[in-house]
RNA sequence: UGGGAUGUAGUCUAGUGGUAGGACAGCAGACUUUGACUCUGCCCGUGCUGGUUCGAUUCCAGCCAUCCCAGCCA
């Protein structure tokens, strides 16, 4: 784990009000920002989930403050244990640490239970048999007031029913508790809202143990209030939820007083974001796995090969407000490639491979050239790089007919072979059916290393590979998933706009000598190519597997 | 039709009652032993209409547009 506890973001309107509150007389003067992250263990976190964990933990961390991590499983019926451990991981793989602090929201439920309980002897509670669908009919519409024939119950009555609804007397649907707010609220979720049911069924943490379960809206804040969270920061969607945050924040007999804040979650053009629809491609085989490296999870995006620093840096480049917004998948690959271009190892691959033989270059002979590992930091040092008269050359360096401003190899033209000699291009052989199977040149002995002493211009340089030391390679090429930059546009099936060309495999590469050991989680720069890494599910020591995480800006053009 | 929010370039995001800043994308050029990187320049914006003001993106009013809400999901 690297770290990122110290990750300081730009301003933004959460830092503004909490600047106010920390001031003397505000409402945290004197106090330790205290956030969490609140993950349901229903599914894997995605890229949008980074946002949420990068400004929970950031927001803490930039305060000096700390963040808890904790599984909001109020909800038995889609969660599981498998969840929680691969949460943990890819919030560790990010960055960031919660130290002891782990906590389960059902660990809460018997203070929850009490607490609804103190609710009910208030009178601000009461047990409503009404059935699902009764509720619906009775729940007025944006004019009309709910009605519950239930709410003036008697206490007594109430406080006995609930007992007998945990005591498991009641089959599911039978009868909720309800919170006595305001059946005529604007706001629907004040209409008296349900704050427990029943559910009669295994609980992944609490199993047998429990027959009913509060609701979201009635357990998030007592579950910020038992863990002291002051600042309990959310997604848009749940602005009118606030309202009743704090109506059982105010009315439940604890002592603590968060503030919920919410900010717009993140979107990303061309992909999906929800649980539902990133499932569907995984159960309908569309993707190979949660893990896919085209899937947006944090599973598919690690092994694809982005880097916890890029998502991180992506994320605060995107920043923080309330204004609904899509961001564009090339900030993302900015990020990615301004990570690895500091940091990734050059090293040369031939992903097209084409046979260029140097006529005359010696038949026995080999040479050895020393290259830098990343022109951008000398630290990094220098590797060693044979050379004989037959190499390997990628088929698009290769144009018998070449267009306008194409200066890679075409007969007559000369090219540097990156660290190794200038070569001018004499030809090229075919098959029988006319495919270019082979190209010719002839290399000047005076331009060892690539130089040029008589200071001749030489515009193109070409990557390679020294066909008698190269290992073989699969490649994995990716675009995006979908062929829509708004998958999720109106009147559109998602399914209909995926990209069936989305992966590429190649399974003839030719890559440098050194390569096929390289174990994941390496990543590197394929000269010309783009950024790949070492595929950390099926790549095996001398059966290596690369995936190409984001392919180099180009900006040649056929003109 | 009720409630809650949001509108700053193609996409994000700052900002102040006084020249609208930054990033990504795009375009052009310089440099280059990666058509990468780096550097330089350009392009492009305050939703609309009024009002207050010497001056409004900012304050006020009205309008328009978009998003969220009628789960015993979170």
């Amino acid at each position: 784990m690297d770290e990122a506890k110290t990750t300081a973001f730009a301003g933004n309107f959460i830092h503004d009000i909490i600047d106010e509150e920390l001031a003397p007389g505000g409402r945290c003067e004197g106090m330790r920002v205290h956030t969490r992250f609140p993950p349901e263990p229903n599914g894997y976190l995605h890229i949008g989930h980074a946002k949420a964990i990068c400004i929970d933990f950031g927001t803490a961390g930039k305060y000096g403050g700390i963040c808890n991590l904790r599984m909001d499983d109020t909800n038995p019926t889609k969660e599981d244990e498998e969840f929680v451990d691969a949460i943990q991981e890819d919030i560790h793989w990010l960055g960031y640490d919660w130290e002891d602090r782990f906590y389960y929201a059902s660990d809460y439920f018997e203070t929850m239970y009490e607490l609804a309980v103190g609710l009910i002897k208030k009178g601000m509670a009461y047990i409503c048999e009404l059935s699902p669908e009764e509720v619906r009919t009775n729940r007025g519409d944006l004019t009309h007031p709910a009605v519950s024939p239930y709410r003036d119950r008697p206490t007594g009555e109430s406080l006995d029913l609930f007992a007998r609804m945990r005591a498991g007397e009641f089959p599911d649907g039978k009868m909720t508790l309800r919170a006595r707010i305001d059946l005529a609220s604007g706001n629907f979720n004040m209409r008296d809202p349900v704050i427990y049911r029943i559910n009669h069924m295994h609980h992944h943490r609490q199993g047998g143990k429990w027959c009913i379960y509060p609701m979201y809206d009635y357990a998030h804040p007592i579950e910020d209030m038992i863990e002291g969270i002051t600042h309990s920061l959310c997604s848009l969607e749940f602005e009118d939820h606030r309202p009743l945050y704090n109506w059982v924040r105010d009315n439940v007999e604890l002592d603590s007083n968060p503030r919920q804040i919410e900010f717009a979650r993140l979107n990303l053009t061309y992909t999906v974001m929800s649980k539902r629809k990133l499932r569907r491609l995984v159960e309908e085989g569309r993707v190979s796995g949660w893990d896919d490296p085209r899937m947006p999870t944090l599973c598919g995006l690690r092994r694809r090969g982005y880097t916890p620093e890029s998502i991180r840096n992506f994320v605060e480049r995107v920043g923080v407000a309330k204004t609904n917004s899509t961001i564009e998948l090339a900030l993302l690959e900015f990020c990615l490639r301004e990570d690895l271009n500091s940091n990734a190892k050059r090293v040369m691959a031939v992903l097209h491979p084409l046979k260029l033989t140097i006529t005359n270059y010696p038949e026995n002979k080999s040479e050895t050239f020393l290259t830098e590992n990343n022109p951008n930091r000398p630290e990094d040092g220098e590797r060693q790089i044979t050379f004989s008269r037959s190499l390997w050359v990628e088929q698009d360096d290769f144009s018998e007919q070449p267009t306008k401003g194409y200066f890679r190899l075409f007969p007559g033209n000369e090219v540097r072979l990156k660290a190794a000699y200038v070569v001018k291009c004499t030809g090229c052989v075919k098959d029988e059916n006319g495919n270019i199977i082979e190209v010719l040149a002839e290399y000047d002995p005076q331009t060892k290393g690539g130089n040029t002493p008589d200071g001749r211009k030489v515009k193109g340089t070409i990557h390679w590979v020294d066909a008698a030391t190269a290992a073989d390679a699969e490649v994995r090429l990716y675009s995006t998933l979908f062929t829509h930059p708004d998958p999720e546009a109106d009147d559109m099936d998602f399914i209909d706009c995926l990209n069936t060309n989305s992966l590429e495999v190649l399974t003839d590469c030719k890559v440098e000598s050194g390569l096929e050991t390289a174990q994941s989680p390496a990543a590197f720069q394929f000269m010309r190519l783009g950024y790949f890494c070492v595929d950390n599910t099926d790549s095996k020591p001398g059966k290596p597997v690369f995936n190409r995480a984001v392919s180099l800006k180009d900006s040649f053009k056929v003109k």
